[in-house]
DNA sequence: GTGAAAGCGCTAACAA
DNA sequence: TTGTTAGCGCTTTCAC
């Protein structure tokens, strides 16, 4: 059917108002007024523009319309590190409920933890002239030269910390949650415990990271340096350091995964150790953070520290959001949401 | 620092490309020609244009260029249904890394199955003069009314087909995935056997069923239809379904989940039995389609027909840009996956 | 090799 | 209430 279809010939014009308005015969302004409500147009002359728009198909030219003065663009620009991974996912979906409940539009690019992507996407972002910016930062320790360029975009940064830019900033509880995986296995006696992440590059590992070993060093206790690896291409990584850590002659008895994706990696690990005949008993305990969903379906000791990264992306929305209505002005803020409930 | 930025005052003026003129001392066209490669400037010039380009700071607005004739707005507009699931994230993803090697940037949003938000958004898209879009319909047996406002712009249909519409359409091999999993089932020695799938309302759901379906009926068998169930939101509806099921007088001996979002819901009802003093072995086999990490560590007994979410992205965006690039002309296409390598 | 002029589609300001 | 004019930022003629 729409290869016969007249608008889809090859070349085909693209109706413009001028379109609407000679088929409609009146002029531009009529058009875009009534368009834009029709206050101050006849009703007869409305629905003469509405049939002629019907019956061309359409549609306004949004790049033309944000060229004017004062416009919007209703662009939001996201920019998360993996939308693969269901955290980031989830994230980008809390974000655009919230920019779909305003009439926003999300450009929306993953960084693969790339720097250079992020100033790529993100310079593109504002050459769209986006309203607004919410941004996952790639965990490299790279400045990031693009927030000099943010003029006065708003910009909310989520789940990690921007090392050297004061922005309006939402992050998990990293630190209570650290303190609480660790609480935990020092109660249950653990005593040689392994912690995989990304330590110097991402923020929120290393938030997790101090405030875990805060809680080991108040009991007397500390992590041993050799279980303690960074980790950067997050699945087979961890299942290599887990490798290592397991064929050890003193092998820890609990491994801290600082985010889902090190987990899995973790676990796809143990699970090649199973099939080779490993027992369960023999497995270090897991502690997971973020989320891992069916965890308690599992034959392996995992226990997950889940956060809310839809509310984390809903929260990143609304300050944003707050910023473009002007609710709010100044200093940038620094939200923390609420840890995961006990269990 | 940001707060005190010189760009970043309130009411701050985004410079354009006559203020870089102005700064370099020549004319704007100088300006667009450096910026398009430097060809017919000559070097002192070209210099000087990219000092002031980075003194100020500048940006092109790629609104206004895309305002020109002949130009293209660099976008690509991506349709899918749920952010927050994993298989689409990775879908998506496959997409991305397609689109970003080819220079364009993605506009995205998930539709939630509502056939009434994808409308919106694809409208959206065309606002926007989107070069292309890949879309994986929202699953509402609703008519498509935006395909017929297409116009030139080529379209992707990902993993459902569009019932009501002939445009380039890339699927998984629902119908051979769907015969492996019956197939399989039927060689245990199940003869009751439930399926949990929007089997109305998703393509996929059905050609996976009717594929299965043919497979029993070929072995004398047959659903029991009171084990065949829709599903609409996803992991509860599945687990309500489940209970259901485990409560019958003669429960199914296997479950089929349609999807990967079934099949959580599916576990999760399990889970909840383990919980409640229920015994492994008498839980019905799951059988689960696209994808479910960790699956062989589960303490119940699931059985994956893994899909390639990300190779179906890529799959969809290169098919995407051979229409862009007048590769491939004419009647719409139809691509299939090859199935998951058996195990 | 460089710039002036025109115009892409749209809307705010002004005139009728 | 309606239309005419001007101009948003950019690039493509067309002169020089």
């Amino acid at each position: 059917m729409r290869a016969h279809d007249d608008a889809s010939a090859a070349g085909a014009h693209i109706p413009t108002q001028k379109d609407v308005a000679r088929l409609a015969g009146v002029s531009a302004v009529t058009v875009s007024r009534t368009l834009a409500g029709g206050k101050n147009v006849r009703p007869d002359l409305q629905q003469r523009v509405i049939d002629a728009v019907r019956q061309l198909d359409y549609l306004p030219n949004e790049n033309a319309r944000n060229l004017r003065p004062g416009q919007q663009s209703g662009l939001i620009g996201v920019s998360i590190t993996n939308l693969s991974n269901p955290f980031y996912g989830t994230f980008a979906l809390g974000v655009e409920e919230v920019v779909n409940e305003r009439g926003r539009y999300m450009l929306l690019g993953s960084t693969a933890e790339s720097a250079s992507r992020e100033t790529d996407l993100i310079g593109n972002f504002m050459s769209r002239r986006v309203e607004g910016l919410i941004v996952i930062p790639a965990g490299e320790p790279a400045p990031r030269r693009w927030v000099h360029r943010l003029g006065s975009v708003p910009i909310v940064v989520a789940a990690r910390r921007l090392a050297d830019a004061e922005v309006d900033t939402v992050l998990m509880d990293d630190a209570e949650t650290g303190r609480r995986v660790a609480a935990d296995l020092v109660r249950e006696g653990h005593r040689r415990i392994a912690f995989l992440g990304n330590i110097v590059t991402v923020s929120a590992h290393r938030d997790r990271y101090e405030a875990a070993l805060a809680v080991l060093q108040a009991a007397g206790l500390d992590f041993d340096q050799r279980l303690v690896r960074g980790v950067t291409n997050d699945v087979p990584d961890a299942a290599a350091h887990t490798r290592a850590f397991l064929d050890l002659a003193h092998p820890p008895t609990a491994i801290i995964g600082a985010n889902n994706r090190i987990t899995v990696g973790i676990l796809s690990e143990y699970s090649a150790r199973l099939a080779a005949g490993a027992a369960v008993e023999d497995l270090p305990v897991v502690a997971a953070f973020d989320q891992l969903e069916l965890s308690e379906l599992l034959r392996v000791p995992v226990r997950v520290y889940a956060s809310d990264p839809r509310g984390l992306g809903r929260t990143a929305a609304r300050m944003l959001f707050e910023r473009l209505d002007g609710e709010v002005t100044g200093a940038p803020r620094a939200a923390v949401l609420p840890p995961p409930p006990v269990e």
